[in-house]
RNA sequence: GGAAGAGUUCCCGAGCGGCCAAAGGGGGCAGACUGUAAAUCUGUUGUCGACGACUUCGGUGGUUCGAAUCCACCCUCUUCCA
């Protein structure tokens, strides 16, 4: 089975723009393709990594990548699939969170000499000439059509702001200015991207009478829907510091039935007739498959020894007692005349972000301590209990060892 | 530039000058049921030294014994006209 045909059974493409053409090129190992990452946030998300993922399996395949970080179109933020503005970012924000990408990715992919490339779109974007543009790109842009587009279709509702209109202007440039750089005939994206990509196909015909071709991603989704990799709380990040090791296994371990296999098949970079093999488990069989689900992806992301690590924890958690649990050490100034009281103890440990929820984790009979349901909000431990290490839960999952250090 | 309208708690959205910490829904959290899933049911959902107190309804001032509700100015957004 060629490249092309294990994206395809992977489900991993959305649409091509070419199909013949991005199957040979691929398959033969000729493309040069592109994939833009626009920093948005500090850390790159579940997202970006399908990205690169696709990223590393077309490199394997012989064809050479070209990570493009966003410092330029970062000044301006993408419209596509989104209801709201984007708030602006400073100069000195965009610069800093180019700098975690790229340490970020350079974990992933093998940058260098004859292997893939990083560029940076600020490298071109920022000295450019109003007027010049205008002239030599603007006129190749129809505003009618622009306004066609599916990314614009929500903002036409809401508002959009000339600024942000201009986004896929210079995404096209990109595809453009690398076309030119560095022969690139391809590029990559999410879903949402197609019209921006559209766009430099459009570009490049026009300015150079040569065609380029794209494809994108599925997105990843759940069965409702919705955009998976996001919590309550944000994205599911790959950094650690942002998103914990255990907690980014947690997050794969409690997808949905439904999803399981989509996720395996999409993230995962395990053979297909394992995966098809998985294909007939049901019910509480299922739980095998997200245990792998999460296993695989901890360890793509954050190594084996973390993923390992991560699924002790999880395991001591829910299967035995919970020796694994994340600790929090506690100070003596912390302690009040020698004791600590359930609701504060809840409050340091992180298990709440307020006493007042706290107060009601206790009231609700959600909250014990070594196993055993604490009813009372004025329960306290004193110093020779806390010293001995307390296994404080919050919930169902939530699990933290207390200690006096 | 002109005209009209809107801004309420995490989100959507109701709100008579006192009975408003503010209906309802969504989401979240907790409990039951389970398989660390989904669905369902129940409770809960501003903060705190908690039968009370304190801080919230775009911002700043004002009227009033009393303001999310009335007035003035300002900011932001939407729609229509140019």
């Amino acid at each position: 089975m060629q490249i092309y045909e294990e994206l395809q059974a992977r489900g991993l493409i959305a649409q091509t723009t070419n199909e013949d053409a991005v199957r040979s090129l691929v398959n033969e190992g000729k493309a040069v393709f592109y994939i833009g990452f626009d920093p948005t946030a500090d850390s790159l998300h579940v997202g970006h990594f399908m990205a690169l993922c696709l990223m590393k399996r077309l490199q394997m395949a012989g064809n050479k990548p070209i990570a493009l970080i966003g410092g330029g179109t970062g000044y301006i933020g993408d419209p596509s699939g989104r209801t709201d503005m984007r708030s602006m970012m400073t100069p000195e924000t965009i610069e800093h969170n180019c700098a975690c990408f790229k340490k970020q990715m350079e974990r992933f992919i093998e940058f260098g000499e004859g292997k893939a490339l990083m560029v940076n779109n600020a490298d071109w974007l920022l000295k450019l000439n109003y007027i010049d543009l205008l002239r030599e790109v603007g006129a190749c842009f129809s505003v009618n059509n622009m306004l066609r587009a599916e990314c614009y279709k929500q903002r036409m509702e809401k508002g959009l702001s000339f600024l942000e209109f201009n986004y896929m202007i210079m995404q096209s440039y990109d595809f453009l200015e690398l076309y030119r750089r560095y022969g690139c005939n391809l590029q990559f994206g999410g879903d949402d991207q197609w019209s921006n990509m559209l766009g430099g196909r459009e570009l490049i015909r026009r300015k150079l009478d040569r065609e380029a071709n794209a494809m994108t991603i599925t997105l990843l989704l759940n069965s409702e829907g919705k955009k998976m990799g996001k919590t309550v709380g944000g994205a599911v990040w790959l950094d650690p510091e942002k998103t914990s090791p255990y907690d980014f296994y947690q997050y794969w371990r409690n997808v949905g039935d439904a999803d399981v296999l989509r996720c395996i098949r999409m993230l995962t970079f395990l053979p297909l007739e394992e995966i098809d093999a998985m294909d007939g488990w049901e019910g509480s069989r299922l739980n095998t498959a997200k245990e792998i689900l999460a296993f695989e992806l901890t360890k793509l992301v954050h190594g084996e020894e973390e993923a390992e690590r991560a699924q002790r924890a999880a395991k001591s958690l829910f299967v035995s007692g919970g020796d694994d649990a994340p600790t929090v050490t506690l100070t003596e100034a912390e302690l009040e005349e020698d004791r600590l009281d359930i609701v504060s103890i809840l409050v340091k440990a992180g298990l709440v972000p307020t006493r007042s929820e706290g107060r009601r984790a206790v009231e609700q009979g959600g909250v014990s301590v070594d196993g055993e349901k604490v009813t009372d909000v004025h329960a306290a431990f004193d110093r020779a209990a806390i010293q001995k290490g307390l296994l404080v839960r919050r919930g169902k999952k939530n699990y933290k060892k207390v200690v006096l250090g």
